[in-house]
DNA sequence: TAATTCGCTAGACCGA
DNA sequence: TCGGTCTAGCGAA
């Protein structure tokens, strides 16, 4: 038989673990397989077959019951890149794994225990989830099942938010109730139950609450979802909806056997299971996104999300109201248009987001709901693990917390940055070493067992520029994994240009290159992560030496040929044409691409008409020195690139960044000092008149830490102290967003949050942000400082 | 309770 | 009032 496999979980059949196959045909249904064991490894202190001996048949006494080692076999397996001799250990049960364990730790150092009993079977199958499977079937049991080749995704989704009563802000679980559940389906139904009338042709209008929760409850099964969508479901909305259903005495029985769901825990966010469905909130999702770069918003709210990542806006209505609309006939028409978009946002987002998080549970071979909003360093970890084991590797164990703490000690040497000459530039080009870090691993076979391999001799190996080398008999484990990872991604992204941009194709495509490149670019930091299974600060070291080595060799080169480097960043370099052809330029790369080893590329990143580098901010007796790390540049068609200023931070305010674009925008594309000049002008003018909302002058900065532990007192955590005791709320990692008002001495004393000031202090806008930040630009065009402020009056920009 | 280093800049605070 | 040092946050790669 041949089936889709949707999710691997076990149920305790008797004294045994049956693995459990949630598996879609047409339909989705369910096998069991009872031929596979909990295991773990035993790397024995003594002989081997004395120790095996002595384990046989081992029991130990765990919570009433009897852990018991039901086999011990002797395996050839290599760990640390040296072949080994280990015991693998057959349990009784998942369950006894822990108590097994700690009871032979007398023998020798366990390894491998700590894998999930189903992602085991997963990997030792060689089954990924949303893949084609092939077993043999005698009724509900399944054997011999075997991976059978990519499949489709296709999964019946409906996706849902709640909307609660709360006349005292937060709402109360036990008191305040469900006023409308909203659903979306794909294929267009959907709906509002609510127990009010809102004259919407999408309201499914019920008697009560009660009558709410069972039509939800009628929703799910009726819709056959396989797939839920939440934003913060499993940490709001479905434990509410549990609260109240319990309040109304009515079964939330949201899993295909009834039961409503299993909360749990994973790391820093709360998950939530339904039985014969996959539940993913997407909110951790979202927030993995965040951390990774891939998308830019303060504040993690579906609002936000759904309008960055869809680029679309959202219906917005002032949380706090909520119950006086459900209370008002009229507005209730609009809470229900909220509700709805909630859910339908909910539904988008959902079907943008969940294709490349679908793609890392297939490579790395774990449940979809393991791999959503975990770290990127952990999925590393459990694609590694996959990896180790079709290697015939044992995992390294996780350091202890001493040495955990020793590597904390040593620091890796990172990259090198080449301090640029403030000016204004005409024609520039931009290189970068596509990849830098993983084509340096995959080249020179970089790997914490790889090092010093002694099986070559040093002059033969592939030598670091720290002095130590790398094996060249025997590739290991992180090069492998990495240089399939980057080629599977270059054919993807080959396969790519061949398709339509629109297709559902290119839009999995797309998905799985981005989950291919999320995983490469991790690898490197997993070398210098102290708390890694593969740590190897010297392997780290290496990396990060080659790549200084080829950029600062790359632009020795460069000046061989009488190009000046304007600026390097790690690995991207920046040339001057200094009216030079921009054949002459790409010829010159190809001879830099000539002399590099396979793996390695330097590409064109793009030609500039114009960029400018400003000073860093020196003590006074200092020489002016160029700022690293801030540029911004033009190209041919007007597409403005802006790296490091003030206006790409989000701790700075929408007047001064505003004014800053304006100011950058004018230099680059218009060439235009006066014109740059009248926008700081009038908008000082605009400050001092104070003319400017609120809005635009709110500085976002997150409390990284509770409000008690500071050291020292800023404006955010003086702002968010006062809010607090206004009775808001701010926890670790909330956003700050305050302004600086004119009650006060001190900066600090003056921030209030956004919701608590009335007014604003023009002059520390003028002086603090929007001067301080177009200055920088302005002193480039031959203004400094004592052309810009009339003495005495330092925000005039009067003589202009 | 989960990848790295390099770099800029602020505001508070302290002493000259 | 200044310059230096420190803590802290954020961005580039």
């Amino acid at each position: 038989m041949r089936a889709i496999l949707v999710d691997v979980d076990y149920v305790t059949k008797g004294e045994r673990a049956r693995i459990r196959l949630m598996l879609k045909k047409k339909k989705m249904f369910r096998m069991f397989d009872d031929s596979f064991e909990p295991y773990f490894y035993l790397m024995p202190k003594g002989d081997e077959s004395e120790t095996a001996e002595k384990l046989k048949g081992l029991e130990v006494e765990e919570r009433g019951r009897k852990a018991r080692i039901t086999k011990v076999e002797k395996v050839q397996k290599e760990l640390r890149g040296m072949p080994v001799t280990a015991l693998k250990i057959t349990c009784s049960h998942p369950w006894d794994v822990a108590a097994i364990r700690e009871k032979v730790k007398e023998f020798g150092e366990p390894h491998e225990h700590r894998i999930p009993f189903a992602r085991r079977y997963m990997i030792d199958r060689g089954l990924s989830p949303f893949t084609w499977v092939e077993f043999e079937k005698n009724g509900r049991m399944a054997s011999n099942v075997r991976s059978a080749g990519d499949a489709p995704f296709n999964l019946k989704t409906l996706s849902f938010d709640i909307e609660t009563y709360n006349p005292q802000g937060m709402p109360r679980e036990k008191k305040d109730p469900v006023i409308m559940i909203s659903y979306a389906c794909e294929g267009g139904d959907g709906g509002v139950i609510t127990h009010r009338p809102t004259e919407r042709k999408f309201e499914k209008l019920v008697v009560d609450e009660k009558a709410a929760l069972e039509e939800f409850v009628r929703v799910v099964k009726r819709t056959d979802a396989e797939l839920l969508f939440g934003y913060n479901s499993a940490s709001f909305d479905l434990p509410y909806l549990k609260a109240r259903a319990e309040a109304n005495g009515v079964k939330l029985a949201l899993g295909r056997d009834g039961s409503d769901f299993k909360a749990t825990r994973r790391g820093m966010y709360n998950g939530a299971r339904i039985i014969g469905r996959l539940h993913v909130d997407l909110y951790p999702v979202v927030r993995f996104l965040g951390i990774i770069g891939t998308l830019k918003i303060y504040d993690f709210t579906l609002r936000n999300a759904y309008s960055e990542i869809m680029g679309k806006e959202k219906i917005k209505v002032d949380k706090l109201a909520i119950w006086k609309m459900w209370d008002d006939g009229e507005e209730r028409k609009k809470l229900a248009d909220y509700s709805m978009s909630d859910a339908q946002a909910t539904l988008e987002l959902g079907r943008a987001v969940l294709p490349m998080e679908v793609e890392l549970s297939k490579i790395v071979r774990a449940p979809l709901l393991d791999v959503c909003g975990i770290s990127t360093g952990q999925l590393v970890e459990l694609l590694l693990t996959a990896r180790s084991h079709s290697d015939n590797v044992i995992v390294p164990n996780r350091p202890g917390e001493e040495e955990v703490r020793r590597r904390e000690m040593s620091f890796l040497k990172g990259a090198y940055v080449k301090m640029p000459k403030p000016g204004i530039y005409e024609d520039i080009a931009v290189f970068d070493f596509r990849g830098l870090y993983p084509s340096i691993i995959c080249s020179h076979n970089i790997d914490p067992f790889t090092i010093n391999c002694g099986c070559c001799a040093k002059e033969e190996a592939h030598v670091s520029p720290t002095g130590d080398y790398f094996c060249k008999k025997k590739q290991g484990l992180i090069p492998k994994v990495l240089g399939e990872l980057v080629a599977k991604r270059g054919e993807m992204k080959r396969e790519m240009k061949t398709l339509d941009r629109a297709g559902d194709e290119y839009r999995m495509l797309d998905a799985r290159q981005q989950a291919f490149k999320i995983l490469a670019n991790s690898f490197y930091g997993m070398l210098g992560y102290a708390r890694s299974r593969w740590y190897s600060l010297q392997a780290g070291e290496s990396v990060t030496a080659f790549g200084r080595r080829y950029i600062q060799d790359t632009a020795k080169k460069a000046e061989d040929e009488g190009y000046e480097v304007l600026y390097i960043d790690t690995d991207s370099l920046f040339l001057l044409m200094k009216g030079g052809k921009r054949e002459d330029v790409l010829e010159f790369m190809k001879k830099v691409n000539a002399g590099l080893p396979g793996n390695m590329e330097l590409e064109l990143e793009g030609f500039y008409k114009r960029g400018v580098f400003v000073a860093k901010k020196v003590a006074k007796d200092e020489d002016a020195k160029g700022a690293k790390k801030k540029y911004a540049m033009i190209d041919g068609e007007g597409n403005i690139k802006i790296r490091g200023f003030e206006l790409v931070r989000r701790d700075w305010s929408d007047i001064a960044k505003k004014t800053q674009r304006s100011v950058l925008e004018a230099i680059l594309k218009d060439g235009s000092k006066e014109k740059a000049v009248r926008i700081v002008k009038e908008t000082v003018d605009r400050l001092r008149a104070g003319e400017v909302p609120l809005e635009e002058l709110v500085i976002h900065t997150q409390l990284k830490k509770s409000i008690g532990s500071y050291e020292i007192k800023s404006p955010e955590l003086s702002a968010a102290k006062k809010a607090v005791a206004g009775g808001m709320k701010y926890d670790v990692g909330s956003m700050v967003g305050y302004v600086i008002t004119r009650s006060g001495k001190t900066i600090s004393d003056k921030a209030r949050v956004l919701e608590m000031a009335t007014d604003y202090d023009a002059g520390y806008y003028i002086d603090h942000q929007v001067l301080p930040s177009v200055l920088k630009i302005l002193k480039e065009l031959g203004y400094d400082e004592d052309d810009l402020k009339l003495p005495g009056t330092q925000s005039s920009l009067g003589e202009f």
